[in-house]
DNA sequence: TGCAAATAGTTAGGTAGCTAACTATAGTGA
DNA sequence: TCACTATAGTTAGCTACCTAACTATTTGCA
């Protein structure tokens, strides 16, 4: 997602409305913003987590491991709960297997499955990056109300289940 | 940024606040959804984009240039703008110049610089995607009620504001 | 039973982001 | 003036995302 470090300004905006009449500027600085802002707290997760070597990707696998019992799960069912393609989550793998955060292990039942399995070295990290992250997230979030916070929430929802007007 | 598909449930998140005693849940659940939403929102921006043969970046330099008068900017100055690297605009321009939407010039005043310029293949790009993006955008926000969305744009302000928590 | 369809994973090739290192040019100060 | 520093842009090599095409295996049904 691009970052956007200038919002326009009321004028770009009216110069554009001028050309483009269908432009309500509210209600595309209100959009604007909200990819914004989202932008540069996902690109502040990131410097934070890169400071313990890891990126939002692996990380998230990562998590999505420890909370299974065991911490086994498979790429194909690892990459629908991320969100992402299988190829990307095979890439996924690669780099957390090289740093031997995870491992792959043929499955008995199913010879074309791969098992992927948290290592203590994964859980290690893990240990290492969600006490602070977890912090960080609650003095964050902390500056909005307890109405605000609820407020954010429920206007977020609503949105999201609007996403296919883009369709 | 990664899409999250299935956000935590409550009882999973219970399981990583019990190890990590520093998580708040629900803000822990509010900061995700900030980025979840946002995700796809922007993906779904980037799949009517597409569908003109246009991604978000290139899509935004644009849109930068048709800003100027002129429609005329350099690489550094796009860059700046844009929120990226010196050299992800180089990428930028490359692909948008082989489809012939901006041409490159040399600057008399300083051997340095390149200047961009918008072409008319450019222009009527823009003028092809932008109407239909104002009005998604519009249909969009539109399930907002005014008072939500002057509330959702205040919130997101206060965060951002707030986002060097993770440095 | 045996072949077609479905599924799991990887590979290949594309876009978009980054940092670090490089070249060319311009500016500056002893 | 001339060497140092700063600036503009590109290149190289990395991560992370995508789709399409491929291999291997399993499933299902005629």
């Amino acid at each position: 997602m691009l970052e956007l470090k200038n919002l326009p300004d009321e004028h770009i905006l009216k110069k554009f409305a001028d050309r483009y009449e269908d432009a309500d500027i509210q209600k595309v600085l209100r959009f604007l913003t909200l990819l914004h802002v989202a932008t540069d707290l996902s690109n502040g997760l990131d410097r934070y987590l890169g400071s313990h070597a890891l990126l939002q990707g692996r990380w998230w696998v990562l998590i999505l491991l420890m909370r299974e019992d065991e911490g086994i799960s498979t790429p194909s069912s690892l990459a629908e709960k991320a969100g992402v393609s299988r190829a990307t989550m095979t890439g996924l793998l690669d780099g957390l297997q090289r740093d031997k955060l995870v491992t792959r292990m043929v499955a008995p039942k199913d010879r074309r499955q791969t098992l992927i399995k948290l290592t203590g070295k994964g859980q290690a990290k893990l240990d290492e990056v969600m006490p602070d992250y977890y912090r960080r997230v609650k003095q964050l979030m902390a500056v909005l109300t307890e109405e605000e916070g609820q407020a954010l929430q429920k206007v977020l929802l609503k949105l999201s289940q609007h996403a296919e007007i883009f369709d």
